[in-house]
DNA sequence: GTGATTGCAAACCTTTTGCACGCCA
DNA sequence: TGGCGTGCAAAAGGTTTGCAATCAC
């Protein structure tokens, strides 16, 4: 009966495993699960704690394939990142992102006219476009406040004044 | 006499240095100088090979840390990837990005229409902004030539002919 | 001289790979 | 039943850290 209630959410994973001939097991419906949930672009570990609570066998590397396994087929995507752990971004609606050079955060926001923006014709020529996204690069308003706080383009203010 | 040659294409490194408080030593010029010549957003394994050429002695440790150092104080980018190694962006005049989630290759591209995008007041508001960019995700003309490449907007196109 | 920088090495973290077992279709 | 998916373990790859020696200022 739990599966009953639950098919109603998990409708569009299920079509998208049969169009992918993708085996639906309990770890990948767990983890989608989770995944619809899941806020700020967690990392692979995060989800794999997370579904380890309702699902306490299941292998890291599971959880990780798993996410790979989705964002191959077009359920999350991959955030990129600067280095640190790979990021995955259920949210598939249009948004946009800030990216914090200090803590590495990375902030979602919407802008109508970020959304409408062409793609170039000549890109499109030659490639094949599944989305766009305005990244912007800066310092976030938490570490703007931080005591010590280097501007980049105040390099040495202290010795100036 | 090498030093006063050179000195031309150093000076806005040197500016640099001085205004952040670096100390100027041949690793990082031989870093800079490189860097400025590089194409294609080296990692930094790239890097060192290169500047290992000349600077047998380097280890990749000041590279590398050199690099972060670079990025910190705006000299390069770093480049948001999907999970594999850092890359640097030594080109900063404003240009975008093309991405291939098959290959992994960035393209850099430039578009007035994207260079001219405002940011939101309300971001300026809380964020300190210093740079913007587009990032179109897709399928690269080579990897979109290559045999059995499966498009995901077409799944299972085989089985439906 | 002094503190920043370098080179080396080890530690750390994340991702990838190989393989045997088990489960879904 | 067959083959995909899982779990475990080891390996690989890249980045970070600690420290002593060195170098720029």
């Amino acid at each position: 009966m739990q599966k009953q209630k639950m098919s109603g959410y998990l409708d569009p994973f299920l079509e998208l495993c049969k169009k992918f001939d993708l085996k639906i097991t309990p770890q990948r419906c767990a983890i989608y699960k989770r995944l619809m949930q899941a806020k700020n672009h967690p990392t692979a570990d995060q989800m794999f704690r997370v579904v380890k609570r309702e699902f306490p066998n299941i292998s890291f590397d599971t959880v990780n394939r798993t996410l790979m396994t989705f964002a191959e087929i077009g359920l999350v995507d991959v955030i990129p990142t600067e280095g640190g752990p790979r990021r995955f971004d259920p949210d598939l609606d249009k948004h946009h992102h800030f990216h914090c050079i200090h803590c590495g955060e990375i902030v979602d926001f919407t802008n109508e006219e970020f959304d409408n923006l062409g793609i170039p014709e000549h890109i499109l020529e030659d490639f094949t476009v599944y989305s766009k996204r305005v990244v912007l690069n800066g310092v976030c308003p938490k570490c703007r406040k931080k005591k010590g706080f280097k501007d980049r383009n105040n390099a040495k203010q202290n010795k100036n004044t």
